[in-house]
RNA sequence: GCUCGAGUGGUGGAAUUGGUAGACACGUUGGACUUAAAAUCCAAUGGCCAUUAUGGCCGUGCGGGUUCAAGUCCCGCCUCGAGUACCA
């Protein structure tokens, strides 16, 4: 919170020579100011550090003269510091936003320092859900929303002095920029994954190969149901055959994708938009339907995107992030056949060597053989289990774990080896989309196949050797040994899951495999704020509009939603139809025209597709874009992608993992195999900027039976609301049990203020109604959830005293301040809780107000100093006042002349001085190499402080300083360099050499430690030898008080460390 | 449940390869300057004990261990945070 503590003048340059305020609740005057109060200060101007003024100078001086503009040709080596671009929300920048950005920042400037060719570029992820639901409610489009807010980030992001080459911004809702977005897109329906070369590769050499010999002898990523066909079948297919087949083959292709689809709202919902079956905005039912949608094979590349983890320098968890969603399993696909059918069941295991303990099969209610082997007698009961699952959304599915469900279909599968009947259940734990969606079921080693087993008495056989398994199975397969398993008896998990391998294959009913729990990405979007596909359609199968007729430009739509008929909101335009003979966009009239859909008699029009892309397409390739921006020939040149190759240090947050991380090292990937970036890894080196977390404020109000309903904009009961209900409210008041245990972690104080609020309302009730008993009760928790809650506040209406802003409140939640029964001034109990800041938790702060108050310098450093750039903290703004005062203590360094004014001396500089400085200089660059940042901060501190103490004003000890500072605070250090009589940025200087010699020590203070616990120190010098050392030490009196009279058992001596005596 | 990360003063956090625990800052207290305040400067500030000085004891989530020496290494726990979850 604000206080009127540091410089809060409202001109920080210049300084009162006569001045008074009024306080808050002056004794004398009676004066109530709100807080940030007034002051009335004379001032007169003077030499202090005008940051306001200097800051503003040197963010216009680097505008105009293109300071950090990087060339793709150099003489320097190059390097690529990038940072995740931003979504440019209606909300700004908060002060979490900035945190890697500066650390990006100071590493790019430093590089500069050290004579690198530096690309720090910045852009805008600019399509997204916000502004299209803004659209929605607004009828604004979403580009003008989106350009507003570019506005006010740049503004922002400007303000905090950051070396972005702006000459190469991208927007992904730009159609020059999506023109590439849509162009990779084309790219990839092209080309297929031919796991023999183990690459993608252009899909006409398969047609080729087709052609030639079929698909029998073809190692591809494809769709499961692909049907194997010969060269002969392949020219005998029809041309829409053909093209069926070949989009099981595509790296990206349509496909029916399970999603969960709200018919009310017309639109597919993510999981976390569903709460129990409904949707969350409006509470309409949710049901998964199958959709045809776009997909990207990502599944391909599985295997690459786990090895290519080996080759980066990025953080473990990350890593272990991706690596765990990746999912990889090494096992065997076993097939079962179906009894008295000609069908089988592949099913995936990770464990075949428990084959002989399967007593059962399980496959997922959505499986497609369920349908035909179910048996006349379980139709009834199987079909209503099927129908109750379909009910539930994957979510729910996956909340009541513990639920055990099921149905038996009648059939019987026959066990590879017994060839004894296994019986066919269903359940939805199998999920359909992992596996095959169907699993052997081993209950003596799997829990979920045990418990599934107990719950519908399954027999149980014991397949593992001394292993009890009445209670529960048995699942460390480090310590099985197999028994009652025919062949595998007495191995191991190793030598048994070879062995059952072996005879598998030898009967042709499996084969080693392995599986991955990676699933191929849904690249469709039921949006009308993305890319458009680039794609229409003939005959319903897609067609590529060719790439030089790109970009495919988003349409003007009437309205934002669904159309009627359940179509995207793509679906409203009028004109979105593709005129394949003119290539261009045609109305869509026209496309019924054209007589039989598809027809080559027709006129060529066809309807384009309504889909558009997903947030992660843009941003999966503007990396290398940034390289070239402006090729309007190419995605990026070869020079240039030739030139900067990848990047060199990636800062973002981690929670794009399993999303952004993962996709973009797929497209950089796919990019790679058909040759268009050297690399097949795009960022060497990543790190994770912990979050800014924020501190939300609670209200708890009290909500109390009688508090409701107010019918006026009245804030306190009356008689008559208390009265109506005193025929159910027996006057039982419910004390909040939280008020006395922890839950909302309220201080003594809240709890006291709280618990006198509950009495005053009582009073109140039994002033009211006299005749009823009140009673306090402690019982009912969930009463209390209804009627005192937490109520979040915007933090900007609460002071550091837990004050309300009453007014505030007032204007800021209208509904807020009538809905509930509120005590009147500031009677309010007031909560805190940190958690991720956030617009939607009103835990915001912006960095506007602070750039204001402070500096945007003092900003870079606070939030540097916060702690380490990997980890979570919370913002507090208490502590700016210490960085702020550094720099201030920085510029009265450079200003020691009369009415401090800038003066530096020619004068050869203190061997303490230059001490300091190379000190300084060491720590700095080592903190820099390892994104220690904040602890380069206090290094700064400390120098200054020696400086100043010794009151060091030597140009030769403050002109390296400068540079130096200059990537942490590069406008005051612009501004010092400047009057240190340069003409050119400091960003030009070469960071200063370190020179050990200044640090050269004659002795050293050694601390003489007795078993191990420090004593006292004395001053050797350090070329003393060891036995000197010791000789010393012991002669010296105070080890002998120490020592009081024995003798030491052994001396330690580490020259130049340490002496210890052990005793 | 699984995976990863973290536990150090009133607070944020320092502590290279094991070698003076608490750097640097915030906050607090006292002082200087001032009619007064702000700003600035100086001093103290892990806890306990002692105080005439030199001091003493305990301390890095808990319990063990290795070592001359452990915040740091090893073993076993506890707590918190993040991610992920019926993955066969």
């Amino acid at each position: 919170m604000n206080t009127m503590k540091g410089n809060s003048f409202p001109f920080s340059s210049i300084k009162p020579i006569f001045a008074w305020s009024v306080q808050y609740d002056h004794p004398e005057i009676g004066v109530k100011n709100d807080r940030l109060g007034d002051r009335f200060f004379l001032y007169k101007n003077d030499m202090s550090y005008k940051f306001r003024e200097i800051e503003a100078r040197w963010q216009k001086f680097w505008a105009e003269n293109q300071t950090f503009k990087a060339e793709n040709t150099s003489d320097k080596e190059k390097f690529y510091v990038l940072d995740m671009f931003p979504y440019p929300s209606g909300a700004g920048l908060h002060v979490g936003h900035p945190l890697g950005y500066i650390a990006s920042d100071i590493y790019a400037r430093y590089k500069r320092h050290k004579g690198f060719n530096v690309l720090h570029p910045q852009g805008y992820d600019s399509f997204g859900l916000p502004a299209e639901q803004y659209a929605i409610q607004t009828g604004q489009h979403p580009a003008i929303t989106t350009e507003e807010n570019i506005k006010t980030y740049r503004r922002q992001l400007d303000q905090l002095g950051f070396s972005f080459d702006w000459s190469r911004e991208v927007r992904t809702s730009d159609p020059k920029y999506y023109k590439w977005t849509q162009w990779v897109f084309i790219q990839l329906f092209n080309s297929w994954y031919n796991y023999t070369s183990d690459k993608a590769e252009a899909i006409a050499d398969l047609i080729a190969i087709f052609e030639k010999q079929g698909n029998a002898e073809v190692q591809a990523a494809c769709d499961e149901d692909t049907p194997i066909f010969t060269a002969a079948d392949w020219s005998a297919y029809t041309e829409k055959t053909r093209q069926e087949i070949l989009l099981k083959y595509r790296l990206t292709y349509l496909a029916d994708t399970e999603v969960n689809w709200c018919p009310a709202l017309g639109t597919v919902l993510a999981n976390d938009e569903i709460v129990n079956g409904v949707s969350e905005r409006g509470g309409h039912p949710v049901i998964r339907k199958k959709m045809t949608q776009w997909s990207m094979r990502i599944t391909a590349y599985a295997q690459r995107l786990l090895d290519g983890l080996d080759k980066i320098d990025w953080p473990q968890p990350l890593r272990d992030a991706q690596t765990n969603w990746i999912g990889r399993s090494v096992g065997a696909e076993v097939i079962f056949k179906i009894k008295e059918t000609s069908e089988t069941i592949p099913v995936f295991t990770t464990r075949p060597d428990t084959i002989f303990g399967a007593s059962f099969m399980t496959l997922a209610p959505e499986h497609e053989l369920v349908e035909k082997i179910t048996t006349e007698e379980q139709k009834e009961e199987v079909g209503a289990y099927i129908e109750a699952t379909a009910k539930r959304s994957e979510r729910d599915r996956m909340a009541d774990v513990n639920q055990i469900t099921g149905a038996f279909t009648g059939a019987y599968a026959e066990h590879p080896f017994t060839k004894e009947a296994v019986p066919i259940w269903i359940g939805d734990y199998v999920l359909a989309g992992y596996g095959t969606g169907a699993v052997m079921s081993v209950p003596c080693g799997d829990q979920r196949d045990y418990d599934f087993a107990k719950h519908f008495n399954i027999p149980i056989p014991n397949i593992f050797e001394g292993v009890d398994i009445s209670k529960e199975a048995f699942a460390d397969k480090e310590q099985t040994v197999i028994a009652n398993s025919d062949f595998l008896n007495g191995l191991n998990y190793k030598e048994a899951t070879q062995k059952v391998i072996a005879e598998l294959e030898k009967l042709g009913q499996g084969k080693g495999k392995i599986n991955y729990r990676l699933r191929d990405a849904v690249f469709s979007r039921q949006r009308y704020w993305g890319e458009p596909f680039p794609v229409y359609y003939v005959d319903g199968m897609p067609q590529m509009i060719s790439e030089e007729h790109l970009p495919l430009v988003l349409p003007e739509v009437e309205k934002y939603l669904p159309t009627e008929t359940g179509e995207p909101p793509l679906g409203n335009a009028t004109h979105w139809a593709w005129d394949s003979v003119n290539n261009k966009v045609v109305s869509n009239e026209l496309v019924a025209l054209s007589g039989v859909e598809g027809s080559d008699k027709g006129n060529g029009i066809y309807p384009l597709e309504l889909n558009t892309m997903p947030g992660w397409a843009g941003s999966s390739q503007y990396f290398n874009r940034y390289m070239d921006p402006h090729n309007e020939e190419a995605i990026f040149s070869e020079e240039a992608i030739n030139y900067w190759r990848q990047v060199d240090l990636y800062i973002g947050g981690i929670e794009h993992a399993t999303g952004h991380l993962l996709y973009s090292r797929f497209w950089q990937k796919f990019m790679f195999d058909i040759g268009l970036v050297p690399v097949d890894e795009y960022a060497k080196k990543l790190i994770n900027q912990g979050m800014i977390l924020g501190t939300s404020a609670f209200v708890y109000s009290l909500y109390l039976p009688f508090g409701l309903n107010f019918k006026d904009n009245r804030s306190k009961a009356t008689r008559e609301d208390l009265e109506s209900y005193s025929s159910f409210f027996d006057g039982t008041v419910f004390i909040p049990k939280s008020i006395y245990d922890d839950r909302y972690d309220l201080s003594n104080d809240q709890k006291a203020k709280l618990s006198h609020f509950v009495d005053e309302l009582i009073n109140e009730y039994q002033r009211l109604n006299p005749n009823h008993i009140v009673h306090k009760t402690f019982d009912f928790l969930d009463q209390f959830e209804r009627n005192v809650h937490p109520v979040r506040v915007d933090v900007s209406l609460v002071n550091s005293s837990d004050e309300l802003n009453i007014d505030g409140i007032k204007n800021w939640h209208k509904d807020f301040w009538q809905a509930k029964f509120m005590p009147e001034n500031n009677k309010y109990v007031v909560g805190r809780e940190i958690e991720k800041m956030s617009k939607s938790k009103y835990n915001v702060v912006n960095p506007d107000a602070i750039c204001k108050e402070y500096g945007a310098d003092s900003l870079r450093l606070y939030e540097m100093f916060l702690g380490p750039l990997e980890q979570a903290k919370p913002w507090n703004t208490a502590g700016i006042t210490g960085v702020h005062s550094f720099l201030k203590k920085l510029w009265k360094l450079y200003h020691s002349g009369p009415d401090a004014s800038f003066e530096v001396s020619e004068a050869k500089p203190s061997a303490e001085a230059y001490k300091s400085l190379h000190k300084t200089i060491k720590k700095v660059e080592e903190d820099i190499e390892n994104f220690s940042f904040n602890t380069s901060v206090s290094t700064f501190m400390i120098c200054v402080n020696e400086l100043s103490a010794q009151k060091c004003n030597a140009k030769e000890i403050l002109e390296p300083l400068a540079i130096v500072i200059s990537p942490y605070a590069p406008h005051v250090a612009e501004e010092l360099w400047s009057l240190l009589g340069h003409k050119t940025s400091i960003s030009t200087a070469s960071f200063p050499e370190f020179n050990s010699q200044f640090l050269v020590e004659s002795s050293k203070e050694y601390p003489i430690s007795f078993n191990g616990k420090m004593r006292f120190t004395m001053e050797l010098p350090l070329d003393m030898s060891k036995e000197d050392i010791e000789a010393a030490v012991m002669a010296n009196q105070r080890t002998q008080e120490q020592l009081q009279g024995r003798s030491p058992k052994k001396v330690i001596v580490v020259p130049g460390k340490i002496v210890n005596i052990v005793g």
